[in-house]
DNA sequence: CTATATGCAAATAGTTTGCCTGTTA
DNA sequence: TAACAGGCAAACTATTTGCATATAG
C-alpha cells in the first residue's frame, strides 16, 4: 500500500536537472536515506541516518539536499508541531494522523473529490497540507486508565 | 464574516478555570493583542504587541500565556512553514491559504461533510489542520511577467 | 571552465528552562 | 498560604549563512 516508490538513479536525476538542481551524490544518499524507512523524520535524524554511510556529510548540506528534494517534487515537508520540520517520503495525496501525547505519525490516502473548496480569488494552488491532530489508539486508551 | 468573537471578560475566565488555568492580566493581555487585529502573528509579533500596553511582559511569559489559551480553545495554533509557529484568533472551523511567496494567509471557512475519511483504527480526533499552499492572486499575478 | 554544491564553523532564529519572586484563588 | 504564574537570563534546538574548496555538466 501507498506509493512510496523509490524513483530509479536516471529518473532521479533527471528529476533533479529538470528543477534545475545538479545531481550530488549528497542528494542521492539523502534521497535514499529518506526513502529506506518510511517514517517522518527530521533533518536531524536524516543527519544522523546518512551519515552511517556518507560521515563526510554536513548539517548544512542535508538541509539544502532536503530543500532540493522537496523543490523537485521528491519528498515531501510537513511541519505538525512546533519545532523541527519532518520530511515525508511519500508523494501521493495523503495526509497526516498526529498523535499529539506520543509523535506518531500515520499516513492515510486522500479520495479526490473532498477538496472542492472555493478559496480566494485567484490563488493558485500547488498543494494541500492536510493534518488531523488528536490521540493514537495506544495513547487514547492509556488515558482512559 | 468569520466568527472571530472576542469572548467577554468573564467567559474568557471562566474558560481558563476549566482548562485548569488561573486568570491573569498577562493571559488577558495577550488575549487581547491576538483577537485585535485578525492575522496570523508569530509569537515573537505578539510579544512585540504585548509589550505595547504592558512593557514589562517577558518572552517566556507569552509562550505560556499562548500555550494556556491554546489548551483552552481560545486560539489557535498553526505550523505554515519552517520556523516560527503562528497564532490565530478564528476558533471557526477553516483552513489556511497560505501564500508561498509572500506568506500572506488567507482564513477560509470549511463547510461540513468534506471530512469523513477513515482514519487509523481507534484515532481519537481532536482537530483538523487543513493549509492550502501555493501563490496568492498578487504573487502568481506577477510571476507571469 | 564556470556555476553550483559541499564542508565547516559561526551566526541567527525560535523556544524552553531554572530559579527566585510575586500573585491568584 | 499553597500552588501556580511571571520576569529574567541562560540554555537549547533548529536552521541559515559566509567563505574557501571541490565538482558536475
Amino acid at each position: 500500500m501507498g506509493m512510496v516508490e523509490k524513483k530509479s538513479g536516471s529518473e532521479f536525476s533527471e528529476r533533479l536537472s529538470t528543477g534545475g538542481f545538479r545531481f550530488t551524490p549528497q542528494r542521492q544518499h539523502v534521497y535514499d536515506v529518506v526513502m529506506q524507512k518510511r517514517d517522518h523524520p527530521t533533518a536531524e535524524e536524516i543527519f544522523i541516518r546518512t551519515k552511517r554511510t556518507m560521515p563526510e556529510i554536513s548539517h548544512a548540506t542535508v538541509y539544502n539536499c532536503l530543500d532540493a528534494l522537496v523543490k523537485c517534487g521528491l519528498v515531501r515537508q510537513v511541519q505538525l508541531e512546533r519545532g523541527a520540520t519532518r520530511f515525508c517520503p511519500n508523494m501521493e495525496e495523503h495526509c497526516h494522523y498526529f498523535c499529539d501525547a506520543c509523535g506518531e505519525v500515520f499516513d492515510v490516502p486522500l479520495q479526490k473529490d473532498s477538496t472542492t473548496m472555493p478559496g480566494p480569488k485567484g490563488f493558485q494552488v500547488d498543494h494541500y497540507d492536510i493534518a488531523v491532530h488528536g490521540l493514537c489508539a495506544d495513547c487514547a486508551g492509556s488515558r482512559k486508565k
